[in-house]
DNA sequence: TTCGAATATGCGCTTTGCGACATATTGCTC
DNA sequence: GAGCAATATGTCGCAAAGCGCATATTCGAA
């Protein structure tokens, strides 16, 4: 047991790690699904918003694009971005609240000694 | 405009990819997570879960401890994890979804033309 | 068709992340 | 306290990722 259910999930979380993870595992590309949740952007523009230079900004681009997260349409001289699938920004913003809650949990949780997990590892001594 | 309010953002971003995101981005850790889905484990049983070593395993534990992403408790001679926020869970099922259906409209949308992404990049020649 | 603006891509470098091995730590039992 | 089982950690080598730079490509305009 275990084993034979977990094998096909096994496979769908390495394809989901390699198309969808990957692609959300960096500020600056997470920056850019925001500016677009407003609204296509072309890449000058979201070159300002990430503060990144153009070739930088067209390989985070060209990541998000591979893996669907974002479409592009050319405009005449210039290429516009605009967010594929708006659910990818609610799953975001549920981790953006479980992080909040992780951090007031451990600040609140015992004030005083800053050191998270006081469980298993930690020499209890030195 | 798009700068004074992206500059809280960009920073929580930051730490939301630190914290978390790195946290997901990796099938075994994935595999971990969803294993505790079910109920609390040791982790001898989550090396059998995730296919990997005692040492690997602890690792990808660590990862996840740190992060609040799991959390352990010791029971006799082992240490029991079990999952500490399920909407993280809920996020990557969002994910896996997202995923489900870029793939399908992939094939869809012109079965022919293995090539993703026809727009921008791509020599039109050679 | 030549030029220039906008964007994409190849390359080399540096940093980061994963995995395996060995080793340290912890708690239980005798 | 000695020994054992379970778990955690340090180190090393390697592969992958991010970045800057130079360069190629595409399109519009003159």
């Amino acid at each position: 047991m275990a084993n034979s259910l977990d094998r096909l999930l096994r496979e769908e979380l390495e394809r989901l790690v390699a198309g969808m993870c990957k692609g959300l595992n960096d500020a600056k590309r997470l920056a850019i699904l925001y500016a677009l949740r407003e609204g296509p952007h072309n890449v000058t523009e979201l070159c300002k918003v990430i503060d990144a230079p153009q070739s930088n900004t067209s390989q985070h681009l060209a990541i998000l694009r591979d893996r669907g997260l974002v479409e592009a349409e050319r405009q005449g001289n210039n290429v516009v971005y605009s967010l594929r699938h708006r659910e990818v920004i609610e799953a975001i913003d549920i981790l953006r609240q479980v992080m909040a809650d992780e951090i007031s949990r451990q600040n609140a949780l015992h004030g005083r000694r800053r050191r998270h997990r006081p469980s298993p590892g930690v020499k209890a001594t030195a």
